[in-house]
DNA sequence: CGAAGAGGTTAACGCTCGTTAACGGGCCTG
DNA sequence: CAGGCCCGTTAACGAGCGTTAACCTCTTCG
């Protein structure tokens, strides 16, 4: 309980877990020192282990972060659609506008989310990987209920699939490279929803 | 020269590479130490040094390698329709054809191509990336002309994001996972197609 | 036959890097 | 004001790992 947190600039701790996730994203987990961490937000060295128990830790924290936040938020946006009465595939829009955001805004996070995954110990790994199939299969039930007659491992394998294609944004390094964001946005969706549609095919 | 290859089992030097993809794809370029590539292939250790300047060179040739047959296949199927004077969705089926092939055949390849390449000198990398880029003009030509009215900048941001698409077999670990070779090729090819089709909207 | 070279071996060096130890100085609180 | 606690510092340890050295054994060929 670090009490008088959140409703001023960023705490240390989230200044560690933010310039973490960025040197992650650039150079791989195992190409960032624990020193170069801690240059980044101005000390340096073993100061880190003030506010985790090792690099590992940081690592941990920031994936099943974004994991869970996935995960939370596709669950909200489908339960509200649901809520609201409206039909599967506007269900599966918000999942895919979700996704494209989170995809744009995070771009270092989702590197993260498919690319260190395996340097966690087990225990965590687990955890993680249980939070991705749980987003996964989320997607896969409003994927069949938008289109009927679409069979189940199909599914899985085309929204898969279609991740891929949300995540490949990780590697237009500048955010300059992005011609427009809203254009962009518009781009992924139409061409996340074509590419779903046409699996069920 | 190495004078006798190519037409007997496997050489040395060829082991070598193929045991080093698959321990790369599986554990990370940093996550291999040359002593499991050693052990992988039945000689231990510094041997290696026999065949390879060191293990920075084996990534090399494996990065060289991959970006190569990637644009000079896609190369030669676009060449080909074209000589034959068929259309240029057909030409597109064709790279699409390519690229599904090569994903689903050399899983360990495809996951280096797009995972590995921050671990290269300098002066390598700049030559993959050059191959990369060369290959992804070629997509943008082809999309281009099948789909009059795509932009430009478009076009490399719908394609790339098809590249994710396509790469996203690199995850399904076991060959077992695919259900069946034949259809998860369909799949992924339809997908793709819609996807681009979808952009030019 | 004898020198050369190809392709192994084990031992050892040296660097990087995660982690811990030992220490110090502000700041709050009894 | 004294004793903790928070949060830094620098020094040092220890493991892992890429690379080199020194040495050995076949095979080949003049």
């Amino acid at each position: 309980m670090t009490s008088h947190a959140s409703a001023h600039a960023l705490s240390r701790r989230e200044q560690i877990l933010r310039e973490a996730s960025r040197l992650f994203a650039e150079r791989g987990f195992h190409g960032v020192g624990v020193d170069d961490i801690g240059a980044a937000v101005g000390v340096s060295g073993p100061a880190l282990y003030r506010h985790f128990a090792g690099k590992d830790a940081m690592l941990t924290e920031l994936l099943v972060g974004i994991s869970s936040r996935l995960r939370d938020g596709g669950l909200r946006r489908v339960e509200e659609a649901e809520a609201a009465g409206r039909p599967a595939e506007e269900a599966l829009d918000a999942l895919i506008a979700g996704h494209i955001d989170f995809a744009l805004d995070d771009r270092a996070l989702i590197t993260l989310h498919d690319r260190e995954l395996d340097w966690l110990p087990e225990a965590d790994r687990k955890r993680v990987r249980r939070l991705q199939r749980e987003y996964l299969e989320l997607w896969v039930q409003v994927a069949r209920r938008a289109h009927p007659g679409l069979p189940e491992p199909r599914a899985r394998a085309a929204v898969h699939a279609v991740f891929g294609l949300l995540n490949s944004t990780r590697r237009l390094s500048s955010p300059t490279n992005l011609p427009d964001r809203a254009e962009t946005a518009a781009l992924l969706h139409r061409q996340a929803r074509a590419a779903l549609a046409a699996a069920a095919r």
